[in-house]
This record gives structure tokens, C-alpha cells and sequence, in this order.
DNA sequence: TTTATGTGTAATCATCACTATTACACTTCG
DNA sequence: CGAAGTGTAATAGTGATGATTACACATAAA
């Protein structure tokens, strides 16, 4: 149950963004920097707009920009912007109706999957971008 | 790309060994109450098999039985045992070398991907197959 | 006002993991 | 020996993903 690169990509970006003071980046620089094109760049720039994390300067000389300040923005935020799919999926096809396990095992392991969701996104509700921006710093620093 | 189902199934099937107390099951009778194919279930059962959580009892009147108690199967090691896939993909190429984000993004955001990935096993830990058929036995009497 | 420089988005394509299915070799109980 | 199982390879259809092309639209600057 893999999630797709966007979330990483999104973290790029917008960490990006936030090391640039306020200034527009066009999503020609942002895809060179992740090594893909502006499209694929734009596409996600396209959701996290859509969630308030970014907007876009249209025209000659624009770019996009954070919404927010990178503080407000946690990995969690970023998550739920580009993230489609669920976690954990269950069984393709409902399971057997009239047999024990079959008709009770998704009410049983559906609440484990939750507290295993909400695990997982409470860890990424503690880091922002702020954060990542700054251990960049730290790191590019040496 | 499609999450897999393999986790929820193969719960269910390592439920339904938990309660047949030691009698071997068909793939077949399993398949029914998964509704999938016998095939199918083979396949998770050779996963659960190397994984030492589940063994088969070849030829006539065989079928899959535990290979340990149901109490000492965490869903984690069921998770672990089924899925292949990394939790959390990254740049599906390398970002760029010579930006100061793309150079360190990776390994900024990687611990992050790791504790929030510990927490989600953290949690699967806490749950047995045996819970899952107690919490079905109290289902099922109702 | 015109033009260059951007974004936004639809359409298409190749790729890949997943589930389903068929087929067949192998094992073991009766 | 034969019936009843498992083990696994090969194949196909499906769906999400990421890459690419194409073009409409917005806006700053000349």
C-alpha cells in the first residue's frame, strides 16, 4: 500500500518555495530541481492550491508561492492535499456473507487500520515546513 | 498504482486458521469465504508460509494450518509478511544534485518517513490474530 | 496595445503492481 | 494406483501513475 511520489514531491516544493523569501518560482525551475517536467509539477502545484497550502501568480514574471506561512503547513497537510487513495485497502470483492469470519473480519480489522492511520498521521502532523526548510539550511550549510 | 489487498485478506485467512482449532483448511473452502479464487489464496499462503506464520499439509485431506499460536501473530508480521512495497515512495528520479533543496531533500524528509512508518507498526503490533477471532467469536454470538 | 512569459488543464501514452485465471507438476492419503 | 490436495508459472485485464504534447488563458513589460 504504497502512497505515490506526489507526497514527496509536494514536500520538495513547497520546501522550495519556502526558501525563497516570498518570491514567485516558476514550475520550470521547480521541475528542474526535482528532475521532472513543469507539467507533472504544475499537477500538484494544482492540488495543493486547491488545499490552501499555495497559490499561483499568473502572467509574465509569475510563479507559484506558499499560501501560508511554512510554519502552518505540516507534512500532514501535505498528505491529505495530494494523497487519493486510502492507507489500507480491503478485500476487492465483499467477503462470503454467511460465513463467520467472512461476514464480521471488516467490522474487526477496520478499527485497527484506524488506529494505525491515525498513528501514522499524528507523526506526520509534527513536523512542518518549516522544519524541513531549516534542516536544509543546516545541512547545505557545511 | 492499485493498493494492495493482500494485508486484509491474508488477516482474514490467518483468522479463519485461528478458528478451526488445528484441522487443515482447503484453499478452496478459503477462497469461498475471501470470495477469490483458490489461486489467489495460494499465492498469500506462500507469502505466510516463508513468512513461518502459516504451513501446508500436502496431498489428499490437506490444507493450511498455523504454524504458531494465534496469540504470538502480531498483524504486524502479517504486514510484513504480505506487502512489498515501500509505505512511502520518493522521487522516482534522483532530484537534483546541485540545487540546495534537491541535493538534501531526500535525506531530510527520510526521518520523518521513518517515524511516521513506526508509528504505523507500532500500532500493528499491538494487535494478534488472536484478538481478531475473540473479537469475531463476540460478533458471530450476537 | 502588443508581446513575451508564465499558469491551467485536457488528452494521450507507456509503465507497473495487482488480481484473476488457466494449466500443470508434485505430494500424500486411502 | 487414483483422488484430492498444494505450489507455481504464464497470461491477461485493470487501474493508478508519471511523462509528454498541445493549447487556452492571464499578466507584466515593452
Amino acid at each position: 500500500m504504497p502512497t505515490s511520489t506526489r507526497f514527496a514531491v509536494a514536500s520538495h516544493i513547497l520546501t522550495a518555495l519556502a526558501m525563497t523569501d516570498g518570491r514567485p518560482v516558476r514550475s520550470e525551475d521547480i521541475a528542474t530541481s526535482v528532475n521532472t517536467s513543469a507539467v507533472v509539477i504544475r499537477g500538484i502545484l494544482s492540488r495543493l492550491n486547491d488545499a490552501g497550502l499555495t497559490r499561483s501568480q499568473l502572467g509574465s514574471g509569475g510563479g507559484a508561492l506558499l499560501a501560508k506561512s511554512a510554519v502552518e503547513i505540516r507534512l500532514l497537510d501535505v498528505y491529505e492535499a495530494v494523497e487519493d487513495t486510502e492507507l489500507f485497502a480491503v478485500h476487492r470483492t465483499a467477503p462470503c456473507t454467511t460465513c463467520p469470519v467472512g461476514a464480521n473480519i471488516l467490522d474487526v480489522i477496520n478499527p485497527v487500520l484506524v488506529r494505525a492511520r491515525t498513528a501514522l498521521e499524528a507523526e506526520l502532523g509534527k513536523t512542518t515546513i518549516a522544519n524541513l526548510a531549516e534542516s536544509i539550511r543546516e545541512l547545505a550549510a557545511t
